[in-house]
RNA sequence: GGCCCCGUUGUGUAGUGGCCUAGCACGCCGCCCUCUCAAGGCGGUAGCGCGGGUUCGAAUCCCGUCGGGGCUACCA
């Protein structure tokens, strides 16, 4: 980093023992930290990366992106992944947060080499605890050097006063913050400083902003961005919250330095909405006495609307949230597949086994948001079911059925056979394997139809299903009714669909699709609209495996039961 | 408002001054295959936000402009 200007100051300092009082007697220097989390041993090239949630909701698919990259950077350079929890604010912390977390990452194999036991049990690594309100002392041991050193200050006003302040600055159109002439307590005499101690008002503390000459900038290399410039900071932000809360937490800022330091962090991949906030946090790096790490800010995942994009929001978007992957059941390998290839486009040309394989560059990764693709997602997820063995689609199926669809899991167990058998047809032996899954929660619509505890039989001829087919309800039953009569279970599947054949002759359908395109008020149809109306009857659905094939697994007398039960 | 990031077909991208008549993937449309739905094969559709420069030559460099996004909290 470099920061043009210069720094000079002589600001009241508060007497150390008046700064002392402020903290718990025995809280620790801050050498003591340094001793107990020294730098880490690793070889050379070798990156400590961190993702770090905040538990004030569920997380986000934006979040697997980033933490899939903090956790590949770090594998393929041999060096540690942290997952750190970020519950500073304890007002917006949500219940059962960091046990969805470890879910969340588990569903995608992202298994930190170092996290808190509420996360992912038994990986607790010696930089811990990985849980910023359980690391109270830490930061106290700093915001007190920084106080004893007059780099950091006490500030005693209310939240009304501060937001006068702001409503003052709108006004006069100058930016809003706490700088210059409108930080009171900035150079606020001792005595003054003493009075409203001794008075127990509440207080935070905030960090003395370096003095710098106006338009003062910053510059730093941005791993993903490159070169990139910014006004240097000059707010005084708050470094540790109010004085009457408990535990007292210090702000985002601080702790990401402190932490990332004391964790030895030193490459924080985070999404671009920080990139304003990084003048501030080379400050504070800087008057700490730590070295910056390097920063990698990710373009954030967008949502299409009307008229634009926006950033996913958990609030507004079902597909934002990991909960939506997993409960519509699409496999951890396609997503992860989908999300690498947004990050680096080089993977997406790979296949899958290779892409997931192969290291993410952060100097590939894009810098504009991307919006997030669900009918792509689904390609990718459907070509990777097809590569699937049948046994082990039946197992997935299964452990998402469990959770999400118990009458499922009940069909499949109770006959496990049969839905290795139905999930085969057409699928293996064969050159071009059928594409019905796009997620485990097709399952029910592409092969439910096997299953007579899950198949909804077609009993009106009035049915959708058939209307679109454009023939008659009277048509239709005649169609079924006469199959149904002469109906024989033929073995060799050429001779089975003659019946079909002969059926949809018997009843004037056209023999050929392109005879009735040519003579459309000829017949009732084609022998298209013939087999479609045996498909829906047999299967409910307008696509689905091989009618004979169906009919052989089903077996004659389920496909007899199905065929008479049309009125 | 201020500051910052970004801008290639509908979507994701390749492209770093001549190889670009802008490539690839998904989508969409059509055709083929076929006794049927898919799958598969083949083909088509559509893009450098806009305006000025610089240059023999610009998607690529410069300026401006417009558009989208983010930050501007004792939220992260």
């Amino acid at each position: 980093m470099t920061t043009s200007g210069s720094t000079a100051v002589s600001p009241p300092v508060l007497p150390r023992d008046v700064v002392d009082a402020l903290f718990a007697a025995d809280l620790p220097e801050v050498d003591h930290w340094e001793q107990l989390y020294p730098p880490r041993r690793l070889p050379q090239g070798a990156h400590v990366t961190r993702f770090a949630p905040s538990p004030t909701g569920y997380v986000h698919i934006g979040g697997v992106y980033v933490a899939m990259i903090c956790q590949d950077v770090s594998r393929t350079s041999g060096g540690v992944y942290i997952t750190r929890v970020e519950d500073t604010d304890t007002a917006r912390e949500v219940e059962g947060a960091l046990a969805q977390f470890g879910r969340a990452f588990d569903y995608f194999g992202l298994h930190p080499d170092e996290t808190d036991p509420a996360v992912e049990p038994g990986r607790e690594g010696r930089y811990g605890p990985y849980r910023q309100s359980r690391r109270e002392a830490v930061y106290h041991s700093y915001v007190r050097q920084l106080l004893r050193d007059g780099r950091a200050y006490l500030d005693f006003a209310t939240r009304e006063e501060l937001a006068e302040i702001t409503a003052r600055q709108q006004a006069a159109k100058v930016a809003p913050g706490y700088y210059g002439r409108w930080a009171v307590w900035r150079d606020a005499p001792v005595e003054r400083v003493l009075g409203e101690l001794e008075r127990g008002t509440a207080h935070v503390v905030r960090f003395r902003a370096p003095d710098l000459p106006p338009g003062a900038r910053t510059t730093y290399t941005d791993v993903i961005r490159g070169r990139l410039e910014h006004e240097a900071n000059r707010n005084d932000v708050v470094i540790l919250k109010a004085s009457d809360t408990w535990p007292r937490l210090p702000t985002y800022h601080f702790a990401h330095a402190v932490d990332d330091h004391l964790m030895r962090v030193d490459l924080v991949v985070r999404a671009e909405e920080w990139i304003s906030s990084v003048p501030l946090h080379l400050q504070l790096f800087e008057t700490l006495g730590f070295a910056p790490p390097a920063y990698a800010h990710i373009a954030p995942l967008m949502k299409q609307i009307p008229g634009g994009k926006r950033k996913l929001s958990k609030r507004k978007d079902a597909e934002a949230g990991v909960d939506f992957y997993v409960e519509q059941g699409y496999p951890a390998a396609a997503v992860l597949y989908y999300l690498r290839g947004l990050a680096n486009g080089r993977l997406a040309e790979m296949p899958l086994p290779e892409a997931l394989a192969a290291p993410i560059h952060l100097e590939e990764c894009g810098v504009a948001g991307p919006l997030v693709d669900l009918v792509k997602l689904e390609d990718i997820s459907a070509d990777y079911i097809a590569t699937l063995p049948s046994p082990v689609v039946v197992d997935a199926v299964r452990a998402w059925a469990e959770q999400y669809d118990p009458q499922v899991a009940r069909a499949l167990d109770g006959d496990p056979d049969l839905a290795v058998r139905a999930v085969s047809v057409e699928r293996v032996g064969v050159e071009n394997p059928r594409k019905d899954l796009r997620k485990w929660s097709d399952f029910r619509a592409a092969y439910g139809f096997f299953f007579p505890q899950l198949f909804e039989p077609v009993t009106d001829a009035d049915d959708p299903r058939f209307a679109g087919l454009g023939v008659a309800p009277d048509v239709v039953r005649a169609v079924l009714h006469d199959l149904a009569r002469r109906y024989r279970p033929v073995v060799e599947g050429d001779a089975w669909f003659a019946q079909i054949r002969e059926l949809a002759a018997r009843h004037s359908f056209a023999p050929t699709a392109k005879e009735f395109k040519n003579d459309p008020d000829a017949y009732p149809g084609s022998i298209r609209e013939a087999s479609q109306l045996v498909r829906i009857t047999l299967t409910g659905s307008t696509r689905s495996p091989n009618l004979h094939d169906v009919a052989m697994t089903l077996g004659p007398g389920e496909v007899l039961r199905r065929l008479s039960g049309v009125r």
